[in-house]
Order: C-alpha cells, then sequence, then structure tokens
DNA sequence: AAATATTTTTAGATTAATCTAAAAATATTT
DNA sequence: AAATATTTTTAGATTAATCTAAAAATATTT
C-alpha cells in the first residue's frame, strides 16, 4: 500500500523522479529548490521528512534518490496526471497545451476507484497527449522512444510531439489534415515507390503523405 | 470575480451555506465546529479570518452570516461538486452513494474553464444524481420540490431520491425495471383509468408502473 | 594547496490552520 | 432575579510548510 502524503510530498516526490532521469541519479538541494520555485532551505527540510518516510535516500551534501516506495508514489501520482491529461484532450476538448495546471491539480485527487474507472473509460491509454507513457497500476512505464514518422514500421502507433521544419506550407497542409501536436498516429502502410506512407489519424481519418513531410513529423513511439 | 480560497476557506463557506439553510439563516460557532468536525475555538478563529474578506458577516456570539461574495463562493464550490457527481455516476459509472467523498476533493479543483467544459461535456444537467440542483454560472440555484410520482404532471422530470416502502417484492421489481435512486425518470404520459403512468428511465427505456408503485416513488423536480 | 566561489545546512522566524484550557458572555433553570 | 448551564471567545501552543540570514561544507580556480 501507498502511504498518505501531503500535496507538497507528493510534488517533492514527483519533482525528484523527473530530475533524477526516472530515478537513475541523486537530485540536488539547489535544483530541486529551482525547479519548485522554493528555497534550498525549505528542500532541506522537506529532504528529512521524506527520508524519515523512507521514501528517498538522503546523505548530507549528497543529494537525494528515490527509495523504492517513494519511487511508487511518485508514479502513481504521474500516472494520475497522465490519465487526466488525456482525459481533459479526448473528452473536453482541450488542447494539447491547456492541460498540464489542470492536472498539476487532478493529479492529487485521492481515489484508488476513481484513477480505476477513470482509465477503463478513457480506454486504458498507454500515452498521454504529449506522448509520454502512462505508468500502469503497479508502476510499471513503458519506456518511449522518439522517432520520424518515416521511420516507423507498419503497424506502429504513436504521438505527434514535434514538427521539425517551421515553413508556412508545410504548417498549413497538417493543418488542413487536423494533425497536430498531441494528435495520435498509426501507420498503415509504407508505399515502396516513393516512401510515401498512408497513416490514420486519432483513430478515425487516413491520409497519405509525402516521404519528406514524414520525416518532419516526429513521434513518440512505444517500444 | 471570485477571489482565490483555500481549501479550508471553501469546506467553511460550503458549510455555512448548507447549515443557514442557503444563507438565509445565522449560522452558530458550535454547529460549525460540529459539521467541520473541528473545535470552536477553530470556528472562531476562521470566522474572523472570513470576516475581514468581507466574505462572511459576523459579531460576536451572533454568528455568522453569508454575504454577497462569501455566498457566490459557496455556490460556485456546490456548483462544481454536483457537476463532478454527475460525471462520477453517468461517466464513471459509480452509484449514487459512493461519489460524495471524491467530489469533496474534485470540488475545489480551480479551473473556469474545466468547469464550462465539463459543463457542456456532461450536457449541461440541472439536478446532481442526488436530486439536488446545481447551481449555474452566476450561482442561481433552481428551487426544488419532493413529490411523489403519481403527482407529477406529463413531461416533468425528476430524480428519484427515496422510496417509501421497503416491501421485498416493491424493489425487487424496482430492481427489474432498473429503477434506483439516482434514476432520472420522465412523466412520459397518465393513464386516466387506472392512475398508472408510463415513465422514461434515464432517458432510455420506458415503462408502465402502477399508481400505487407510483405513489412510493419520490422524485425531486424543478420547480 | 591556498584562496575563492558555490552549494548546502543550520538556526531562528513566519503563516495558515489547528488545538487545549481558561475566561467571558449568553441562555436557561430554579 | 439569582444560580447554573451552555456557548463563545481569548490566550497561548502546535504542526506543516515556508522563509531569511548566517554558518559550514564542498567544489573550483588560481
Amino acid at each position: 500500500m501507498l502511504q498518505s502524503l501531503s500535496l507538497t510530498e507528493e510534488n517533492y516526490l514527483k519533482a525528484i523522479y523527473h530530475l533524477s532521469d526516472h530515478g537513475s541519479e541523486n537530485v540536488s538541494t539547489n535544483s530541486l529548490a529551482e525547479s519548485m520555485s522554493t528555497t534550498p532551505a525549505s528542500v532541506n527540510d522537506m529532504m528529512k521528512k521524506l527520508s524519515n518516510k523512507n521514501l528517498i535516500g538522503y546523505k548530507k551534501y549528497k543529494g537525494a534518490t528515490l527509495l523504492p516506495d517513494g519511487r511508487a508514489s511518485a508514479l502513481h501520482v504521474i500516472r494520475k496526471h497522465r490519465l487526466w491529461e488525456v482525459f481533459l484532450v479526448d473528452k473536453l476538448n482541450f488542447k494539447w497545451d491547456e492541460v498540464h495546471e489542470i492536472a498539476e491539480q487532478l493529479e492529487h485527487i485521492k481515489s484508488p476507484l476513481l484513477v480505476e474507472r477513470l482509465n477503463e473509460f478513457l480506454g486504458k491509454p498507454v500515452i498521454d497527449p504529449h506522448g509520454d507513457p502512462i505508468p500502469d497500476e503497479n508502476g510499471v512505464v513503458k519506456e518511449v522512444t522518439k522517432a520520424p514518422l518515416s521511420e516507423l514500421k507498419p503497424g506502429s502507433k504513436g504521438v505527434l510531439v514535434n514538427v521539425s521544419n517551421d515553413d508556412r506550407a508545410l504548417l498549413r497542409h497538417l493543418d488542413k489534415l487536423q494533425l497536430s501536436l498531441g494528435s495520435k498516429i498509426e501507420l498503415i502502410e509504407r508505399i515502396d515507390f516513393d516512401g510515401s506512407v498512408c497513416i490514420q489519424v486519432d483513430g478515425q481519418v487516413n491520409h497519405f503523405i509525402s516521404q519528406t513531410i514524414a520525416g518532419n513529423l516526429l513521434l513518440t513511439v512505444l517500444d
């Protein structure tokens, strides 16, 4: 069972997770203070507290690392954050870039049943609107890689996370195809003749796209 | 514009609203302490604070009343609470009696756009799963009355909030008709011959019900 | 390696929300 | 109306999360 933590404690654990590259490195007091918009002194106090609760490992002047319980709590909060982001985008028609602040609040709602039901309601999504993976019930995170659409295999699904060219004509064309950051794309087939690809967008429309355009669309894909 | 309030301040205003019969009476320190599960001393401190912010009227030993700003804030929180309850029941298949605690948390999420989108997503509901009215964007609350289904006029819509008879056979029958507390019922027509009624349940199935049964089903109806 | 700069910790305060215990005011009973 | 009971307020503490300023430790430069 996860410990019941204060909103602040949850935010610290989350920040440590993100700053430590998914929990693999030590996080310095100063970097945490900056990312939490607080002072090193406050961070220091909180480190002692989290350390006493066995959520983080902490040695004076050596920074913090997540211990298993802290990591589990961090991942649970991140899971909720990303599920709510999917809800906001898929169900309430928010844009990709409008959801973060609201999800920062929703992620702290405490109800295991709510998370379970929300997950089902959303169709058990595995990637959020930013292309980041959603940790599962047990805190297991699928790794994602970023690659241009032109390099995917048929059958792969991903989320459009970057357009590596800001040519007006390209952006206008993407707009016409209803392709924008956060769009879910499945590669249906590649035409060997010219490398152009057929894609399905958000599980609905199919489009053909040239190899050149496909090369400029950066997706995150599950490994 | 509504002031930005702490979670605790919002809860106090909400409690005052409920205990004062929608803001019409003075609320005593002791009754507030009981309803908030805290001490009269804590309530007293908070009353001073809310009074300084012009949210409540407060005179020593005389209890508290909501001032316009406090009332508006209370109603906004109640609006969010009830909208989220509709979400939990209609979209996530929670039972009407499982949603209160979760809604107590969700009601404090701050995002006007979220409330607006949620309202639209839910089809602009006017009554929550408990049959209570949902205040509108401007804090206007429609009054509801309770009446047995047998007394409604054709065309009226309401929510089943009580069954005034616990006979096994009746409950089993209601179960068979998928009628339970929180069901949305529209009276389609009344048969003059025997007073039996045709109702639509949750906007989907139609059923015929005898006058006797209809007399035992208590609904809340918008005036 | 000594001097300097940077980072981190400690010491002591502050704010919001809470508490207990005692004092003061109000309400009720006799 | 005096005595008693109840309610409310005040005074002074406590806890979580924060802060500033100074001290201590570590890292970097010369």
